[in-house]
DNA sequence: TGGTAAGGTTCCCTGTAGGGTACCGTGTTT
DNA sequence: AAACACGGTACCCTACAGGGAACCTTACCA
């Protein structure tokens, strides 16, 4: 209600239309695998079959395009080195690296919440 | 497999399986209306048309769904007042009340992501 | 001469989150 | 006798996020 009523201004990203910051951040880390590579990658640059291989039930596929939109997105930095066989290395961005506070809160309030429904 | 450093072991919830805290949070708060649910729940005990109201792009049929779910999670209290017209008070537990520093943060990191993208 | 390496892309398919519309119940007011 | 109040439910439909499988590139090595 402050929020969104008070400016009463609707923020859009990418032609889609948002009432509210958190939407936005929803949008960029809601996808199935983003947070957790985000989370994976704040420990450390990984190249993409160190990727794989943390995330070993998708497949590359999936990988690629999660990662390729949280590039688009100025979350994550892709580099290239060009040789062959390709090395590709992802790591954060300076605004990939501020949410993860965010990301901290989520995985302890997570654990919590299934430690709470688990002792009943 | 292994998730990092939080657990070694795969979470349950409902029969999914999840390998982070983070993914709980996600399948909890990230449908497409809860987040704000529960933002706007945070400031206030609401109607059910007090809600309606509020997500006036959104129908009667999704407000419910959306409730119900956040009802069966824990999340929301739902208090049905015996008259007719009804009268159905929405309120956050406190395991609903516990997750607002997160929205809160999500907040403000998605309007400055908008912020920073909207300012080259 | 074909196997292998890493990091993809292309095409096609499916499940389900999300949504539209119509109807329900029951007291009170016009 | 009908409209309205409120908080739903029932039924049906669609778009798209997510996914499976096969193919691509290019240098090197056996």
């Amino acid at each position: 209600m402050q929020q969104s009523q008070s400016t009463a201004e609707v923020m859009t990203l990418r032609d889609k239309e948002y009432k509210c910051g958190i939407d936005v951040t929803l949008a960029l880390v809601g996808g199935k695998w983003k947070a957790s590579i985000l989370w994976h990658l704040a420990q450390d640059t990984m190249r993409f079959s160190d990727l794989q291989r943390q995330f070993a039930d998708t497949t590359r596929k999936m990988l690629t395009q999660q990662l390729r939109e949280l590039e688009g997105d100025g979350l994550v930095h892709r580099k290239v080195y060009p040789q062959v066989p390709p090395k590709v290395e992802y790591s954060l961005t300076e605004q990939g690296k501020s949410i993860f506070p965010i990301l901290e809160m989520m995985c302890d309030w997570g654990s919590n919440y299934l430690k709470a429904a688990n002792t009943p």
